[in-house]
DNA sequence: CTGAAAGCGCTTACAG
DNA sequence: CTGAAAGCGCTTACAG
């Protein structure tokens, strides 16, 4: 139970150097095995831990990733990324490594702030999660120190990016629609905020041609202006069968709005989301929606991080994770009446 | 933009000790003015960082303190405790620490397995955020570094606690129902299950004894067993005209409960919960409900948490912080039906 | 006002 | 198989 206990202190009881304790609870080569069981009980029994700082000293590694995500974020009801943090956090512990959230303010964002974590060393990489704006990159580009982007892509940046797959998972949506009757979609999100909608839109876009189905410029609705804010979503005049919106959040509000005028989601409109966020179980109906795979996207993201730590030579690679369909209630199939409006 | 800039480097650079850089660089006595800007210039220029790492050796504390969240609190849609971290994460950054988020599995809790920032000596004390279990706390007791707990109260923990007034707080919110002329008022929770909710019991009794209304058995109703977990409420055979509930998110599902009975909220029979959290918001009718300080709690737990990291001797410390009552649309004022029903 | 020396607790060659 | 020496980058007395 000593209060601080050293490699030397356990060296001193058992009249062997602190060399050899380092070997031995290092299981390195270099001590029998007889005396290493001696010394990993005799530490036991001192109730000691390993000064991890000495270690990183001498290496000149923390052993800590910071996991930075913009407060915008990170609202009252958002908490999608923290749910991401959770899980990158359990896979840095597998690998030893311990991971430091750091929760960037809007004003350090402004600013180009970057967080004390690196500025004291603290860290040996950066995960970021979610879109961050250009300047901001610009300012990770200079730094010395890894960094690896998590469901955000950008061009600029000198990094690794692991992204959710939102051009195939969109599509595949969209294909689900048409199956169940829909021919006429509208999509919900503004196509030139990020390029996340961007690609989600692109998807949808392409399962319209090819079921040639035309692209209608009035069934293409935004929900936030070009800095993300959201907007009052504008109904078009007729509204469609079905509404395709870049993420669940989008999709409530707009179950709100139908709802309040008067239509029935789904059997007078249908909605989907993407992310499967907690906005898809509030919704009501519950959302058919695409959630995105978040282990596997943290798994990749550590991984990437982790070799480049290993070697910096490495190229930046961008990696794209499959997410899966969920079907819930907001989809109406709606086939028969088709054929017989048509 | 040198890659391991080192005081050293500095200090060859302008030809004094790297002593001198520390101290200029630290803003200690010692060094004249016009050296210390010279040197904090070209510290500038050459894009030193500090070695925190170093420094931390040295005195042997790492300026990280570790935030212990208990993974039950962290679900899908529970964000209450992730958004305090935020808060005490700003809180420790004024104070130049760090805050390592550290989410507590079920079987890491069950087994006692402390994290590995505790073994790793990578944190200096530990906040734990609500509640968690005798043992756990026992194993925490026996640890070599402070620790406070925040949002839940345990006899038996040997640290620092800092809670929200929940006796009073529960206390004027029943003050505030029978104000609006409510005589019948049920509680909803597990008294037995945690100390919060207990004094929040507490509180809503003493309320009812101050104005002479009796203390109905009928009208105590679970929501969860012993072991926290929720459960189906059952509703008494007579609707009382108030519920309090001992938590926002418990006030929501009670709320769908009695709308899905046929009854109307507040028309029918008002409901009060406690948090102010997202359930309070999303609620239909929206909730009148208590408000937890968070911003007065994360500050004075890391104050302690500071105070006690300078001196060892100092004695355990309870703090509890008032909250406040936010009054929405859940309460019915029913002042003048009553003198016509009694 | 400035600096030489020692030490924080480890690990990495290297020698025996 | 075991250990003496040097060093990671700082800071703290202490001496000049």
């Amino acid at each position: 139970m000593g209060n601080n206990v050293t490699m030397r202190d356990i060296a001193e009881r058992l009249g062997v150097s602190s060399v050899t304790i380092s070997k031995a609870l290092n299981d390195k080569e270099g001590v029998s095995d007889e005396l290493k069981q001696k010394i990993k009980q005799v530490a036991e029994e001192m109730g000691y831990r390993f000064n991890t700082l000495a270690k990183s000293m001498k290496e000149g590694q923390a052993y800590n990733i910071g996991v930075i995500i913009p407060e915008r974020f990170t609202g009252e009801i958002q908490s999608f990324y923290l749910k991401f943090y959770q899980h990158i956090a359990r896979v840095l512990d597998h690998h030893q490594y311990s991971g430091i959230l750091h929760i960037l303010s809007a004003d350090d964002e402004e600013q180009k702030v970057l967080p004390r974590i690196y500025y004291d060393k603290k860290v040996d990489g950066l995960l970021i999660l979610g879109q961050i704006s250009n300047d901001y990159i610009q300012l990770l580009n200079g730094i010395e120190i890894p960094i690896a982007y998590i469901d955000f892509y950008n061009e600029d940046a000198e990094a690794d990016t692991v992204i959710t797959d939102n051009f195939y998972g969109m599509y595949e949506m969209t294909n689900y629609l048409i199956k169940n009757g829909h021919q006429e979609i509208g999509f919900v999100g503004n196509i030139y905020s990020t390029s996340s909608i961007q690609d989600r839109f692109l998807g949808f876009y392409k399962s319209l041609l090819e079921h040639k189905l035309p692209l209608k410029q009035e069934y293409i609705i935004k929900d936030r202006d070009e800095r993300g804010k959201y907007i009052e979503i504008e109904l078009p005049d007729k509204i469609p069968t079905a509404f395709v919106c870049n993420c669940d959040q989008i999709a409530y509000n707009l179950i709100t709005k139908l709802q309040s005028l008067g239509y029935r989601v789904p059997e007078d409109c249908s909605v989907v989301g993407f992310d499967n966020d907690i906005y898809a179980q509030i919704a009501e109906p519950k959302l058919t929606t695409v959630e995105v795979d978040i282990e596997e996207m943290s798994r990749t993201a550590v991984q990437l991080m982790i070799s480049k730590l290993k070697s910096k030579k490495r190229k930046w690679e961008q990696v794209s994770v499959k997410g899966k369909l969920v079907l819930r209630d907001s989809v109406k199939k709606i086939t028969d009446e088709l054929q017989t409006t048509d």
